[in-house]
DNA sequence: GGGCTCTTCCTCAACGTTGAAACTCCACCG
DNA sequence: CGGTGGAGTTTCAACGTTGAGGAAGAGCCC
């Protein structure tokens, strides 16, 4: 608990704490003599810069406030927050790390106390209510969007479901699929702050599933769809569970279908494992394509899927949220969307490829 | 930016600062009438306390910092320090995150940065260099480290691999296997940072694998054991790719194995996408349990692993943090190893269970 | 040598909060 | 009627840092 201050080094040196202040950082004028001298007095004292103080005196603390939305089940928060704080270690931002748990009110209670921090600027990944956003807005921080677009007040990091769902579609028509099915969650879910999935994201990523169908000239067929509401009895919610009884449904009601279209690894991975009690094959017999990339590498066989830029999110979202620091409320704040980008991995291939595995194998990253 | 100070409140409200300060926490004489004059103004201005200036006051803030090893590719970070969030929030600590990138020199930067800031105390996850513990603990905050034992003078949480791989081996041997392999890593590789599972852990592991056939009267045999250095082609890494090849390598060497422990749930996926590719069955032919249990429950078979509570351990490492913060350095400090727990899911069986799988599905997780 | 510019350093007043100490009422008591 | 004891409130000096402004001294020109 050595803590020596500016005053205490400035004793040791004899001079005045402004100058030992103005050699800390460098600035005004020093002769090299006082300068050494002041620098050995440092180094001697153990002196460490009080950034408490030095926050206060200029009213600026250098540091972002991170707010996730819950980060248990799914990689998908952390990697987010992996991201933001990479860009802001790198512009010399330290992170404060809140989570809200999924819950609007315990959001609100995050933002308070980074506003009582006297943060900088706050990511929001994921907002759960426009007004959480707004109260940042209002005290004078600046703060962006995740993921999800709430706030009309402030600049989006979003993602472009829409061409990522329409590219992974088009590798499995391309692949010469005809029946693809689409295992999905609810978009109206009941508290549509329950899952990060709900609402927009999910829509859109439906809804290019629909139009990918019909831009290649194939009918739509509700018994290829499956999609909530979740049983309660498999926790309401779309886990591995609902994917596995989900591809169960599928193979009673439309036994035909060749390919499979989930809206989530995890609920791709649920499928997998329906299909490997029933020793089908993939992509043998059926091929999948998941979406998100947090763990389809690691899947058997490993996951086609379309890979959301989380790291890179987190990391536009920070940046972007610290060069918008002291300039206000942006008239007209900026909507960014984040590319997709498909991984061709080993779970798809072109339908009944026989015996002899035939493998999409483009850009491959699974094993050799 | 309607900053509102204490002072603007005591104008508006017609009394003095202090009078205000009390208000606010309730603490010292205040009539009803006052109290209530104060009330109104500290609404109206719309004020919110300034945490910055409170701290400095104090001389204390009321942060935890979380030095993270790395974070990207494994989901074992990011859990440790998501229990740390969660504790730190319960006792009202905010919490600063700084990513080490499992370089030692950026740990260093990681903790001079969180000492800057003054916080009150640090959770190393998982520390690199004793010394980085010791620079906190010399400048008088509490340090806890996660996982690794490094530095005599901190408390550390840790988790007792040998006893967690001993239940691994023992579900296996009870299930009547005799031919266990073992997929492990070096624990003695080149740059000891590189990996979080280097040096210990696995040793650990390794030496509860061995000393597990011993208990059980059976021979250790090298053939049936496959661990590192890891092919430089292989990314160096115990990556799934590894798990693969020594997959591959094993029934190759000893194809007379009935059962596999894998030191890490990753290596434990490359071992299965290598039996997929075979189209050897899992657990009929094989047996396989990892350990980590991260993404253990989304492959094909489910996997039955050993659970490390990493949220546990981030949670107790940051109570414990809190818990010594101004005590100074504890002369005899603690060390508290988390127990592990096999969550027996779909990837094991008795050998040759046959064409009917009698899963041995004891607290089953998988999927009904 | 007086005025001028430069360099080099110091004084002082903040930043917003807190707690000890002091101050003012006012009631009550001897 | 002076003194005592609170209750209720204010004053003041910190906490460690910064930046504006000023002061002292040196060198230079006319």
């Amino acid at each position: 608990m050595n803590d020596a201050t500016l005053k205490d080094v400035a004793l040791h040196a004899g001079v005045s704490i402004t100058t030992v202040s103005r050699v800390l950082h460098n600035n005004g004028y020093a002769s090299p003599q006082v300068r050494r001298r002041v620098e050995i007095a440092l180094r001697e004292s153990g002196y460490r810069l009080n950034a408490v103080a030095q926050d206060l005196r200029r009213r600026r603390t250098i540091t972002l406030g991170v707010i996730i939305h819950g980060g248990l089940s799914n990689p998908f928060y952390a990697e987010i927050a992996m991201g933001a704080e990479q860009a802001a270690a790198e512009q010399g931002f330290d992170v404060l790390l809140s989570n809200a748990h999924g819950d609007p009110q315990r959001e609100r209670e995050s933002v308070e106390r980074l506003l009582t921090r006297r943060v900088d600027g706050i990511v929001f990944s994921t907002a759960l209510r426009s007004d959480n956003v707004q109260l940042a807005l209002d005290a004078g921080v600046s703060a962006v969007e995740v993921e999800r677009r709430l706030c009309d007040d402030a600049p989006s990091i979003l993602v472009d479901n829409y061409a990522g769902s329409n590219e992974a579609m088009r590798h499995l028509l391309d692949l010469g699929h005809r029946r693809i099915a689409y295992v999905g969650e609810p978009w109206l879910s009941p508290r549509s702050d329950q899952g990060a999935r709900a609402d927009s994201v999910i829509r859109q990523r439906f809804e290019s599933y629909r139009s990918s169908l019909e831009e290649a000239g194939l009918a739509f067929d509700q018994s290829t769809v499956v999609a909530g509401p979740y049983p309660r009895e498999q926790g309401g919610w779309g886990g591995i569970e609902t994917g596995a009884a989900y591809m169960a449904q599928l193979l009673d009601q439309a036994p035909d279908i060749t390919a499979v279209f989930a809206v989530s690894d995890i609920l791709a991975a649920g499928a997998l494992q329906t299909l490997y009690k029933r020793r089908i094959r993939v992509p043998e017999r059926i091929s999948i394509v998941g979406f998100d990339d947090t763990f389809a590498h690691y899947l058997s066989p490993a996951l086609t899927t379309v890979v959301q830029p989380m790291f890179d999110m987190g990391f536009k979202a920070a940046s972007l949220a610290i060069n918008l620091v002291g300039k206000g409320r942006p008239t007209k704040p900026p909507v960014q969307y984040c590319p997709t980008k498909l991984v061709v991995r080993k779970s798809t291939a072109p339908p009944s490829a026989g015996k002899k595995q035939r493998a999409a194998a483009v850009g491959d990253n699974g094993y050799k």
